[in-house]
RNA sequence: GGCCCCGUAGCUCAGUGGAUAGAGCAGCUACCUUCUAAGUAGCCGGUCGCAGGUUCGAUUCCUGCCGGGGUCGCCA
């Protein structure tokens, strides 16, 4: 890049500013590594694009050691750079971690998961818990220290519901009991409530009462109000009965965590955070950044284009904006390093977002922009939107073992593991069916809606993660049969391969090792995982053509063989961190 | 209605100012006595929602419109 803007001052004796530069990968259909555009250049060269691009060629070429030679196709000056610039690079891919940046110094906290305690997790929560997962792995490989942390709303009317359904209808049921996960149990007595809270709706509408009054004054509902004030009231009674069956979801949801292959460093819980904030909303309203309007405390955000919002109801309780003005808070007390809060949460709380973030800001602490709502897409079904109340949810458990069948029929068909353990095999189709269910809700933005075809969608073959899986173990065949791990990738001998000139094959691959850190790195900058997902497949799709027509281990010429072999291994390497980054195991054999 | 997000091949998605817009799936074809065929190569498939504008150059930026979704509680 200096040497460009050099050339530049000397040819035509006018600075480039370096953002008019671009570098873009030559396209495959031309010769060349890197490509120029001149395009930006010609008003201040006054020459024409041929031109200006052969006279920048030129310079580079006397005066740039790694350019070997160019090309000039209309305004674009296509660079081929030394192979020995790429062989030297695959030496440092082979002896170190790419794909592990520079410490940036910075601590970050992402929130990824913030389930409520009334019913099992679905495929929404995966999206999001996949999605937070792998951006905390891609932070840290980005070179940032990473606290992940989990919100569970364990209070509040719909743990209620469930409690009161159970009271009423469970006859003492428990997990050991009847055998069904904690969560699930729970689960079922909120749908056995909304069943109970629909017929008396009913009932009470056909005793000449509007449909509003009747949602009001539905008994059960009134059962399930009564109990929430007593357990703000600290009720023991009612206490006891909210950790027994909170007790019985958590452990649900550990397995269902364990499976999904996710963990956090620390927990907060609704119940002790909600009481947060309010003393910081008093204090706003005493600098005068809030106001009082009938007793209720609000915030005017008319001027950054919102409109004005209750922090404090008139009886002086809070409401869910208040707690997270004090979590906030809470957390940069207790992480006092912390430069950075990600919150990945669905795109329907962008606007609860936006408001959190401004009134922080107004509340004058320096961290505020450093907030980030990390918003995705919801997941959509063929079917339309998932409604748990219409019983369309997909169920995150249900569909985890689905996928790792769908592994094990493919993968028995196959039957290239005759020689393997059943232990082993179930430990292969795991990965397998949960790379396949990761990779693909992870491969696209993530702010974007996308859909979910549980028949159709979820493939094994193709832009997936076994795709990926299958092409690492496959190295990891050649690498046992060559006698080397992908640790001890490049012997500095092994380039002496290049002087026969890099085949186009082992050449594209060895760019898109190349690319990957600044991949990586673009990823850690938007938080988006699908550039590392796409990246990764583009490297080993990329292999694989070089697989199929350029012989390793049966290349005679010795120095070549290993230099492939050294290759291969480098991609393993790249190839088994991109995906520890997404979240993913890859398998030795397949 | 206000505000926000999205609209690219039959389907699912890449592509955030550059060349003739790319993958996967689906359909068709070729390649396993050769390092794992969960693979490779090829064919088929596009008014980048529409209309203007900015620019040497727009799928990409701006405006308007159309279509889809979200959100606008003293709910969480």
């Amino acid at each position: 890049m200096p040497a460009i803007q050099q050339a530049f001052q000397q040819l035509f004796s006018s600075a480039v500013e370096a953002k008019a530069l671009t570098f873009q990968p030559t396209r495959p259909e031309f010769e060349g590594d890197v490509t120029i555009n001149v395009f930006p250049f010609l008003k201040a060269s006054k020459l024409g694009p041929e031109q200006t691009a052969t006279a920048i060629g030129e310079h580079l070429k006397a005066n740039v050691a790694i350019v070997d030679r160019f090309n000039v196709i209309k305004g674009f000056l296509n660079i081929v750079i030394a192979d020995r610039y790429w062989t030297d690079f695959l030496v440092e891919a082979g002896s170190r971690d790419i794909l592990q940046l520079e410490p940036t110094g910075k601590k970050v906290m992402v929130e990824y998961a913030s389930p409520n305690t009334n019913k099992p997790l679905h495929l929404g929560h995966m999206r999001n818990i996949f999605l937070g997962h792998s951006v905390s792995r891609i932070l840290q490989s980005a070179g940032n220290e990473v606290v992940k942390v989990q919100v569970i709303n364990d209070r509040g009317i719909h743990i209620c519901k469930s409690m009161v359904a159970w009271q009423n209808f469970g006859n003492g049921e428990m997990p050991e009991s009847s055998g069904l996960k904690g969560d699930k149990l729970v689960g079922k007595y909120y749908v056995e409530f909304d069943k109970a809270y629909k017929g008396e709706v009913e009932v009470l509408v056909n005793s000449g009462k509007t449909k509003e009054v009747a949602e009001k004054e539905a008994p059960i509902l009134r059962e399930a109000q009564a109990m929430l004030l007593k357990w703000e009231a600290n009720d023991p009674e009612v206490r006891a009965l909210w950790q027994k069956m909170n007790g019985w979801v958590y452990d649900g949801f550990n397995a269902t965590y364990a499976r999904m292959g996710v963990e956090f460093d620390k927990l907060y819980y609704e119940s002790q955070t909600y009481v947060l904030g309010k003393n910081d909303v008093l204090d706003g309203l005493k600098k005068g950044v809030f106001y009082d309007k009938d007793g209720a405390v609000w915030v005017d955000n008319t001027k950054e284009g919102l409109d004005e919002k209750v922090l404090l109801r008139r009886d002086g309780t809070s409401v869910y904006m208040t707690q997270d003005i004090g979590t906030a808070i809470k957390r940069f007390e207790e992480f006092p390093g912390l430069s950075k809060l990600i919150y990945t949460v669905g795109n329907e709380q962008d606007y609860h977002f936006k408001v959190l973030f401004i009134i922080l800001k107004k509340l004058g602490f320096p961290w505020a922009s450093e907030l980030f709502h990390l918003s995705y897409g919801m997941v959509d079904l063929p079917s339309g939107k998932m409604k748990s109340r219409e019983g369309t949810v997909v169920d995150a458990d249900d569909l985890m073992e689905e996928m790792v069948n769908e592994a094990r029929t493919t993968g028995e068909q196959l039957s290239k593991l005759d020689d393997i353990t059943e232990a082993e095999k179930s430990r292969l189709f795991e990965q397998i069916g949960m790379a396949a269910l990761k990779y693909f809700l992870l491969k696209v933005d993530p702010k974007k809606r996308m859909l979910f075809d549980p028949a159709a969608s979820i493939d094994l073959q193709g832009h997936t993660g076994p795709f990926i899986q299958y092409t690492y173990a496959r190295i990891k065949s050649l690498l046992g049969k060559a006698g080397r791990s992908e640790d001890q990738t490049i012997r500095p001998s092994d380039n002496v391969a290049a002087d026969d000139g890099l085949l186009t094959e082992e050449r594209t691959v060895i760019k898109l090792l190349h690319q990957f850190p600044a991949v990586l790195h673009e990823s850690a900058t938007h938080l988006d995982p699908s550039s590392t997902a796409n990246h990764t497949y583009e490297l080993v799709k990329a292999y694989n053509s070089f697989y199929q027509v350029v012989p390793v281990l049966k290349e005679e010429d010795a120095a070549k063989r290993d230099f492939r072999v050294g290759l291969s291994a480098a991609v393993a390497k790249a190839t088994k961190k991109a995906m520890w980054c997404l979240g993913m195991e890859v398998p030795e054999r397949m």
